[in-house]
DNA sequence: TTGAAAGCGATACCAT
DNA sequence: ATGGTATCGCTTTCAA
């Protein structure tokens, strides 16, 4: 549909001038003398002169876009990191296009191939749980996409990431729990291929370790989608259940997780802390507002969409530049509240 | 940047053909030769052609894109319209465009702004708190830019609108409460200019007055700014509970306010549902992890996105018929939970 | 300082 | 059935 008033040529007939003359005049560019450029300018505010960014995408190459691949949108945590995307986006001018994958590779491809066509100057990526490589990725790569990946990190392309502490926070929690007397500490994650919960058990491990307390494998779980389909969390807390010797602590990886193990815990009479502890990985908005309150490491989603989108419309605004690869490590807060019983 | 592996120029060159006979071919329109048709899709898959939407756009005047705005992305209500929208959208091969307000008209204004100079083909919107009427939208619709409202409506502009029945819901809440035995129900809603507000105001009054209650004016909240701000929900509590007589029970009009009236029922120690029973719109994904369960009106937040989308690319796509504008009601339904007294 | 004209990629009208 | 060409709105090189 046509929004637009009024066009450079309109301008151009009215005033009597050229099409360059006045494209030249708006961009306030070159050598214009001053009286034209008044002109030209009045003209334009006055018939309310709205540029065609298409024509203008079309011909200079370059949209002011930028296109943002995540699994779902409607989640605290990501909700705020497309905050802190947009934050810096919008002050560089910048439009951001938004696109879930629903966890599904199949979906991310074609999320990737919409945002493609429409011509975006670069892409911020958290991948899918399906997604075990960068293959699809890898064509836009190579024609010189700039790319930055977030939270889920995606393998084998040299491109700069923006991600929490896992391993520091996992660490944090299980060393918490430890201290707290828990000994059987439960793990539900992702699957390995995702680095973020490789690193994630690298820091349980690191703490169990240091404590010398022995790693039972039927501790962890690995739910094939994320947690994105509750059916799978509930399978891995009946297995856990079901153990001979149960878990006292379920360490949960994402705010699903941690919330159908909370469920899951009180349709089963269990007591929190007292029979079972209860922390996670969490972005939930108020984990005070569960009884009782869950004990979360916090991450700074608002910082990690800044920092992602600032690496990323740098690497725009510089192409030409080689790329070094930055590998930013977001800090993480371990809050301790009532559910692993230091309440 | 230029993803673009060959263009329509380059699959002529290399066939031997006018560009025309190409685009016909890729559009599979017209007569034209089957070995032609055949040799151009071939060679078109085989180095990956992809059309530029960019100059489609500009030659077509327009994008099959629609942009949305709203207040906050971070809310689980409208994240699940988001889906129920690109459900819609995406089987019409409409890319979808949100941008935020987060409750500002002048954000509001500025959101319009970006996306019609993208080239919208229509445009979907829940006004923020800020928004008393719909002047800034005029001029788009004025220059037929088709508008569908959704759950915020703007007033004034003769437009489809999709909402929950906020009167019905508002009804039967109260209704409840009532026949729970509470008599001074507070009602902390957002200002009196969103017809929401009004519809639900209205539902209260007609459950208080069917059950022959007495209103006393000093049990209405509105926050002006809709509840974005923590701190003026605790305002209108600090004056609910400063009363002579304070309130009984509370009846929320959003997931904010109803979550900061727990947690400030919980701070000043009072007993849900014993001393003050709580209830809300809500559109949380568990309201059943409070302690106690919150009872709640339960909006269809994915047909709310899905009816919108729907009814908007209906309009774009035959734009020249006269409009009627609907009024789309969608029931919503009472969970009664704990946090009434009645589990 | 200003103008003319080519071109971005795709489409459609007018010829042939 | 196919080709030539103008056009969408804007930018930019080259000339003047």
């Amino acid at each position: 549909m046509n929004i637009q008033a009024i066009t450079i040529k309109d301008i151009a007939k009215a005033l009597n001038l050229s099409y360059s003359t006045v494209s030249r005049a708006l961009k306030g560019s070159y050598q214009i003398s001053e009286p034209v450029r008044e002109k030209v300018l009045a003209y334009a505010r006055e018939h309310n002169y709205r540029p065609n960014l298409l024509a203008q995408s079309l011909k200079n190459k370059n949209s002011r876009c930028i296109g943002v691949v995540l699994c779902a949108i409607p989640n605290s945590f990501l909700g705020e990191v497309i905050n802190g995307i947009e934050s810096i986006a919008s002050s560089k001018g910048y439009l951001v296009i938004i696109t879930q994958s629903n966890e599904s590779l199949e979906k991310e491809k074609m999320a990737l191939d919409h945002l493609t066509m429409r011509s975006i100057d670069g892409l911020l990526i958290s991948v899918s749980t399906e997604t075990l490589d960068t293959e699809h990725l890898k064509p836009y790569y190579d024609r010189g996409l700039p790319i930055v990946f977030f939270d889920r990190i995606g393998e084998g392309l040299p491109a700069h990431t923006v991600q929490s502490d896992n391993e520091g926070g996992a660490y944090e929690l299980t060393k918490h729990l430890l201290h707290q007397g828990y000994r059987r500490i439960a793990h539900i994650t992702s699957p390995t291929h995702l680095p973020m919960t490789r690193d994630r058990l690298s820091g349980y491990y690191r703490a169990v370790q240091e404590a010398g307390v022995d790693i039972d494998p039927a501790l962890l779980k690995h739910c094939a989608h994320g947690g994105a389909i509750v059916q799978e969390i509930e399978t891995a807390l009946d297995e856990l259940f079901a153990l001979p010797e149960p878990p006292d602590a379920i360490l949960a990886a994402s705010d699903r997780m941690t919330q159908a193990s909370f469920q899951y815990l009180r349709a089963l009479g269990k007591l929190i802390p007292e029979e079972v502890a209860l922390a996670g990985f969490s972005n939930f908005s108020a984990p005070e507002l569960f009884s009782p309150a869950l004990t979360t490491v916090v991450q700074d989603a608002f910082e990690m969409g800044k920092q992602a989108a600032g690496l990323l419309i740098e690497r725009i605004e510089q192409k030409n530049t080689p790329l070094v690869p930055k590998k930013i490590i977001l800090p993480v807060k371990l809050k301790v509240r009532a559910s692993t019983g230091a309440g």
